[in-house]
DNA sequence: CGCTGATCATAG
DNA sequence: CTATGATCAGCG
């Protein structure tokens, strides 16, 4: 009999919560080029063209269901996957994309019926070495943290999209900048800054402007990482 | 050198 | 075009 690596990846989606964990946990301390090696993907050199690389082999490696369907990673389980960039300092290096804005329906829309909430009502968060140091196959991932946000997180992120969401609605998408927003923020999301999709103000004028997206920005996945890695690392 | 605005790949 | 997955790049 020949040698073999144990398989630390399955293609099948998860039929349990208790089995996603139980694998994604299997996949920490693993590298990259591992993974990769598992699900026979190639490891790109750099991100630069390949940026949404990593999100997608950690997807493949716990049985996400592919594609680009307006649905939770795990649809059966209702869990969105994210993995979160980590520096050389253990702090997230990068904001993380939570969603489109619905530009053309934002007057309409109110908190509990947003694409915020839905997407982070369940999440499993796979931190991921992102130290440009690091050659690509040699980063890690860390431990999978499975979390719903607590009340004052819900909170707090409530109060920022409301901000946005009735900016957005009153004055339109350009009165609304990055800088705006404590832990949610909008920011461009589309190919390139020609892309333009149809929006309609609070007062149910037609316009044009290009693609928005909402973003966590480090501060609030940060936080995350203290309270529930305390102790580890 | 952190952060905002811009951008890259792929599927449908 | 929209959706998915994000990181890049260079200005302040």
């Amino acid at each position: 009999m020949v040698c073999q690596l144990l398989p630390v990846v399955k293609a099948e989606p998860p039929d349990s919560e208790a089995e996603l964990l139980q694998r994604a946990r299997v996949l920490a301390g693993v590298s990259l080029g591992e993974v990769a090696g598992q699900v026979g993907a190639v490891v790109p050199d750099t991100l630069l063209r390949a940026k949404g690389w990593v999100g997608m082999l950690v997807e493949k490696a716990l049985g996400a269901s592919a594609g680009s369907r307006a649905e939770p990673d795990f649809p059966k389980l209702g869990i969105e996957l994210k993995t979160l960039p980590i520096d050389a300092s253990g702090m997230p290096s990068e904001s993380t994309f939570v969603c489109t804005v619905e530009l053309s329906r934002i007057p309409e829309i109110e908190w509990d019926e947003s694409r915020v909430k839905k997407k982070l009502e369940r999440v499993l968060w796979f931190p991921v070495q992102a130290d440009r140091q690091i050659p690509m196959s040699e980063r890690r991932l860390g431990e999978p943290l499975l979390w719903s946000p607590a009340p004052n997180e819900e909170a707090a992120l409530r109060f920022d999209w409301e901000e946005l969401a009735g900016r957005i609605s009153c004055f339109g998408t350009e009165s609304v900048s990055a800088h705006l927003g404590q832990f949610l923020q909008v920011r461009p999301k589309a190919a390139h800054s020609r892309i333009q999709t149809r929006v309609v103000d609070g007062e149910g004028e037609p316009y044009a402007a290009n693609p928005r997206g909402f973003y966590l920005r480090t501060a609030f996945t940060q936080a995350l990482l203290r309270q529930h890695y305390a102790g580890m690392r």
